[in-house]
DNA sequence: GGCGCACGTGGAAACGTTTCCGAGCGGGGA
DNA sequence: TCCCCGCTCGGAAACGTTTCCACGTGCGCC
C-alpha cells in the first residue's frame, strides 16, 4: 500500500504539498495539485484513515451496537441510523450485541479503543457498565429503544404506555376482558416498561386483573410459544393476548394455532408476515428506522457539540383481522 | 482520553515499560506490572487501537460488507461471519450497501481508509470496481453469495442447481407440468444462474418450456408481487410458481392470495412465516448462518497466510403443504 | 531601484503506540 | 577480585498523517 511519501516522490513534492492537495487546502499551485492529483491516481494512493486520525482529533466513525440484527425491528432501526450518518458524511461501524452482555461489553471495548466519535447503542440487559463507561470517558452515547439506570445519556424511544393504550382499548371495544401479555425481559426497560403500563391500564379500564395473565419471557420465539401455552393452560384462557415483540409473536401465533384455540392476537411491531397470516395481526406498529434516523440525527449534534435531548415517538395501531 | 504518557507518568515508569507490561511482555519486573496495572486501572486507559494498528501492520478489525440488513438471509450470513470472527478474536465492522453499488463503493473505500485486515462480502450488482480495487491493493477479500466477473477472490456459494433441482423435482412429482420462476435480478450472478439451471433442468425433465414462465424482478417485495401477476395474467397460467427470494416470496404469496388462485408457491430461504401461512411454503433452505461462518473461516484462512479456496454448500428441500 | 508583501513550498513537530538498542546493576564463576 | 551474563529498564526511532513555521521567490508600489 502506497503511502504519503510515495507519492510525494513520483509528483516531485513535499509531503506537505501533497497533504494540502488533497485535502483542498488552497494554499497551492496549478501545478502541484496536477501533478499530485496525477500521482495519487497512478499508484491508487488512498490515505490511511488511521494516522490521520491520529493527528485530528476524528475518526469519522460511528459505532452502532444494536441488540440483534437477526430482529427486524432493530435491523430496520440500524438501517434508518446508518443512512443518517451517511447522508452526513460519516460511516457507521455495526455491532451486533445478540442480546449478550459479554458481547456488548466486548464490542463497547473495540468503539472505545477505536476512538469512535460517538455511539448509539441499543442497551442488553444485565450491566451498564459498558455505556456508563463510555459516557465517563467522555465518548458521546445516545441510547436506543431502551434506558439504562444511572447512565446520563440521551434516549429514543417510543411512547409505550400509548402503545399498550391502544391495544387494549381496541380489544376492549371488541369484547375482550380476559387479555394476557406475553412480556418480554424484565431485565431490559422496555419489557419492564411494557408490564407496568399494561396492567395500569388494564385496571383503569376494569378488566380482568388476574396476576397471572402475565407471562414473562425472553423475548425470543420459543420463550413467546411456552408463555402462549402457559397462558392457554389457564382455566379460563384469556380470549385475547397481547406479545411485547414480533418474534414471540411469531412463537405465540403458532402455539395458538397449534391448540385450534380462539384467541385474538396482537403483537408490537408491523412485520410483512403478519398481514399474510390467517388471521391476520392486529400490530402495533412502531418505526424503527425513524427511530433510528432520529437518535442518528441527536447523536450527531452531541458530537458536534449540542446539548442532549431525549425523543419519545408515537406509537400507532394498525387494527386488521 | 488518558495515554500511554499518563500512564507512565502516574506509574513512575518510562511508556516503554507500560506498553511491555499491557502487552504481556515477559521482561518486566513485578513490581512494575503490579504500578502499571494500578495506575491504568486508576485512570481507566484504554489503548489507542489507532496508534497501535499504525505501528503495528494489523488492525484486528475485519470489514463485512452485506447486501442488505433487513433481509433475513444476509442478516443471519452476518451473524453466522461475526461469530466466527469474534471466537477468533477478531472484531468485524459491519457495512450495509442497502442493495446500491455507490453505497457498497462509499463503505469499501472506507474499508481501504482503515485499513482493516480482510474484507468480506456479498457483492452488489452494477459494478466490480469496488471488490477489483480491494483485491489489487492487496487487501484479502471473499465474497459471499455471490460470484464477480473478473475478481479473484474466494467464494462461497449455494449449489443453486442442486437447490432448482430438487425444487423443480418436488413440483413435478405432485403434478405440475406448468411451473414459473419468480428470477432475482440479472445483475447479480445468483439471479443469472438461478435463471440458467432452472431452465436446464425443467427442459431436461420435459415440462412446459414457454419463456413467460420466467419473470424477472428486482428481488424485494413489491417485484415479487409484480411478478406474480405477470405470471398469473398469462393463459394457462402456471399451477406452481419457484421464487427467488423470501423477499419475493412475500410480494407473490400476497398475490396469488388476493388472486384466490390456485398455485403452489416455493421459495428459496426458509423463514419462520413460511410456516405459519395457509397454505405453509415449500422451501429450498440455504444455512445462511453457516455460509457466513465457513467463509469467514477462509478469509481468517487467507489473512494468516493461507492459499485461497472456495467453497460450495448444500441446499436442502424443505416440503410442506 | 529597494522594500515589503503575498504566495507557494519544504521541513519538522506532533499524534500514541511498539520495539529495538544500549545501559545499569547485581550475582555467580574463575 | 574481576569479568561476564542476565535481567530490567529508559530512550529513541518508526508507523503515516496534518499543520505550523520559516524561507525563498516574484511582483507592485513608493
Amino acid at each position: 500500500m502506497s503511502t504519503i511519501h510515495d507519492v510525494a516522490r513520483l509528483a516531485g513534492v513535499s509531503i506537505g504539498t501533497v497533504s494540502r492537495v488533497l485535502s483542498g487546502n488552497p494554499a497551492t499551485s496549478p501545478e502541484s495539485r496536477e501533478r499530485v492529483r496525477e500521482a495519487a491516481l497512478q499508484l491508487g494512493y488512498t490515505p490511511n484513515a488511521r494516522a490521520q486520525s491520529l493527528r485530528l482529533a476524528r475518526t469519522g466513525v460511528i459505532g452502532l451496537s444494536i441488540s440483534d440484527v437477526r430482529n427486524p425491528f432493530f435491523a430496520d432501526a440500524a438501517h434508518g441510523a446508518e443512512q443518517e450518518a451517511l447522508a452526513a458524511g460519516r460511516v457507521t461501524m455495526l455491532a451486533n450485541a445478540d442480546e449478550d452482555s459479554a458481547i456488548e461489553a466486548r464490542y463497547l471495548r473495540a468503539f472505545r479503543a477505536q476512538r469512535v466519535d460517538g455511539v448509539l447503542m441499543s442497551p442488553q440487559g444485565g450491566s451498564a457498565e459498558g455505556a456508563r463507561s463510555l459516557v465517563e470517558a467522555g465518548i458521546p452515547v445516545v441510547l436506543l429503544n431502551r434506558t439504562l439506570d444511572g447512565v446520563d445519556a440521551p434516549v429514543v424511544t417510543f411512547d409505550v404506555r400509548q402503545g399498550i393504550e391502544q391495544a387494549i382499548m381496541h380489544l376492549r371495544d371488541r369484547g375482550h376482558r380476559r387479555i394476557g401479555l406475553i412480556a418480554g425481559p424484565v431485565s431490559v426497560s422496555t419489557g419492564r416498561a411494557r408490564v407496568s403500563a399494561f396492567e395500569s391500564i388494564r385496571d383503569e379500564l376494569g378488566l380482568d386483573p388476574a396476576p397471572e395473565l402475565v407471562q414473562l419471557a425472553d423475548g425470543r420465539r420459543g420463550g413467546g410459544a411456552d408463555a402462549a401455552e402457559r397462558l392457554l393452560d389457564l382455566s379460563p384462557a384469556p380470549t385475547a393476548v397481547l406479545s411485547s415483540n414480533a418474534l414471540m409473536s411469531s412463537g405465540a401465533f403458532e402455539a395458538i394455532r397449534g391448540r385450534g384455540a380462539a384467541v385474538e392476537l396482537v403483537s408490537f411491531d408491523d412485520q410483512d408476515w403478519m398481514r399474510l397470516v390467517d388471521p391476520p395481526l392486529s400490530v402495533i406498529e412502531q418505526d424503527a428506522a425513524h427511530m433510528g434516523a432520529v437518535a442518528m440525527r441527536l447523536l450527531l449534534e452531541l458530537i458536534d457539540g449540542g446539548s442532549p435531548r431525549s425523543v419519545t415517538l408515537p406509537t400507532r395501531l394498525i387494527p386488521r383481522g
